[in-house]
DNA sequence: TATAGCTTTGCAACCGGTTGCAAAAAGTTA
DNA sequence: TAACTTTTTGCAACCGGTTGCAAAGCTATA
């Protein structure tokens, strides 16, 4: 049915090695054989079999790309921005969606199974065990958007979470803003914790007060609604809330509203991502932004590299994040 | 390195034929045979290479997904749906992202390089060549979200945008608007001009008046945002608009309200697609809703069938769609 | 023109599996 | 127990490629 290597051989006249060399760069064929087969391959159509090839060059350029995170908005930009830079590399992105009902285990068997070349586990709460599996299974294995560690099993790349914690402390601070408050995301998740450590650290050492403290049960819109809800409800609220991300803060800022009052004049909001829907004109909330095109690049890069020179010590990188002012803070007085 | 059919053969002390029939289902194999197999590859962690089976099989479970939608938010969920879907059977989703500088036909052949057994493309903006190159080159394909057509080239499954168009008249028509406006998505898109038929057709039915016509450069937000803002400089605004989709309709609104004016109060706006975000309480966008988790289910089953038995001929077909409402309109009389 | 050195080519084995076929083993029946 | 079925098993060829090796073909030098 598909054309192969043979009917080209056949068709040029020649033998299938010298087929396979004029489609194998750095092979050893003289002009007039290339040009031969050329045209047989133009005339019958003929493309190469990738996994055929990969059986004996051990190498698929397919690389895993596995998340669980489908729900949150950033996550558009991150595949739309993993997918170029990968295609723009040669390789190719096969999804895993790792949400409630799919197991880990299979994906790494499966995994293995496609003979991926390596794996991007994309996600800031899948527990790093997920990523660790592949690394005991031989397979390079680079963590986006994962826990920063100064011993880590596998390489990881994302962001400096305590100073993220720190800019919202300063930059909430410096505006004046005295009862404060953090409204993080799941409790559980280490991104949490670190932005949280951040964040009293510096509020600690400008001798501020400490903040009140909660937690949503999702990065999502409608647990931020639901916990801000709730503390409207059962609590005083604070003068300025530093959110768990941006998608949170957005639920949040519709339960303040909802409930009557003003942001930024009643209540201030600091959310982290600074994804694309921040920055629009009836959002328009100050946030931290994390640097995804550099995180994106910079794990594509030690991918890469682990496929050149495999088993390096892994090694985590830290990015840093910058505040990004937009309307729900009062202005620097 | 990796460990191979002939390693858990020579284990287990029997014939590679052996070791590989235990792992092809329907295959004859004695239970005592099966036990020893089983033993010799759990004990060396034995798990079959697709990629080589697939060489004699000629099945790859390998789906291409492509698409150029990576940037409206409608996409996170038609991602999580497509891979979960494509995942439940046994498939994988090799991604394929067309933006601007990745030609269409080098795509093509880099999934028939990887002998994918089928492709998806989800896309309600690539012209229908991108599909059609597909089936010409015999691989089956289904166009989702694409434009339907009484004798299509390829399988269509979407939504029936003359339908939709006419939904929104009506709706309109039944809260008392007079001035009508259509706020299209970008003039060339099918589903652009199918949109507007439906629309025009049954205003004219009911004989409304003729509504304002324009169009925005692209579904995005900045699109939206920016031509509601020409209309409302250079134009008397219309009582209600009919936007091409709900981003492009969040863009609409955001202008409105930034230029003073109230929506339902002072102009409506209906959009289509009805994407998580719409319903978010501070966006609360009425829509027409497209039954997302039915076609993405019905595009699934169409390649399912197609990987079974291929060749039946192309069909088209349309999805009902939806009014949602919610607070962008004024309530019926 | 003979010889050495380099490049090009084809052969055959291999990558990790599957599968048709015939021989061997097991199960039935008389 | 012999003859006949049916099931299980291994052999060997094949899927579509790559690659080490040695033979063949060229070019350059003496």
């Amino acid at each position: 049915m598909a054309i192969t290597l043979n009917d080209v051989a056949q068709r040029a006249g020649v033998s299938r090695s010298a087929v396979s060399r004029t489609f194998t760069d750095g092979a050893s064929v003289s002009k007039v054989m290339r040009q031969k087969v050329e045209d047989a391959a133009i005339e019958l159509g003929y493309t190469p079999n990738f996994l055929a090839r990969s059986l004996t060059t051990r190498s698929t350029k397919l690389i895993g790309l596995v998340s669980d995170n489908f729900h949150n908005p950033i996550f558009l930009e991150v595949f739309d921005q993993f997918t170029r830079g990968l295609q723009d590399r040669g390789l190719r992105p096969l999804l895993v969606n790792l949400s409630e009902t799919y197991q880990a285990s299979s994906s790494l068997r499966m995994l293995q199974q496609y003979s991926v070349d390596g794996v991007i586990v994309a996600s800031s709460t899948l527990p790093p065990e997920v990523s660790e599996a592949f690394r005991s299974a031989g397979i390079p294995v680079v963590n986006s958007f994962g826990r920063f560690s100064l011993a880590p099993k596998v390489d990881v790349v994302g962001i400096d979470d305590e100073a993220c914690g720190q800019i919202a402390a300063e930059t909430l601070l410096a505006r004046g803003y005295k009862r404060l408050a953090f409204l993080g995301g799941p409790e559980p998740a280490t991104s949490t914790q670190s932005r949280l450590r951040g964040f009293l650290a510096e509020l600690q050492r400008a001798g501020g007060p400490a903040p009140d403290i909660t937690f949503a049960e999702a990065y999502s819109f409608e647990a931020g609604r639901a916990e801000m809800q709730r503390l409207l409800r059962e609590t005083t609220p604070a003068e300025a809330y530093f959110c768990g991300d941006d998608v949170l803060s957005i639920g949040a800022l519709s339960a303040i509203r909802d409930h009557g009052l003003r942001v930024p004049e009643d209540i201030g909001l600091i959310g982290v991502n600074d994804m694309q829907m921040s920055g629009w004109q009836n959002i328009n909330l100050t946030t931290i932004a994390q640097p995804f095109a550099e995180i994106i690049q910079a794990s594509i890069d030690v991918i890469v590299d682990m496929l050149q020179a495999p088993k390096q010590p892994a090694q985590a990188r830290r990015l840093p994040c910058r505040l990004v002012e937009r309307g729900t803070l009062r202005a620097l007085p």
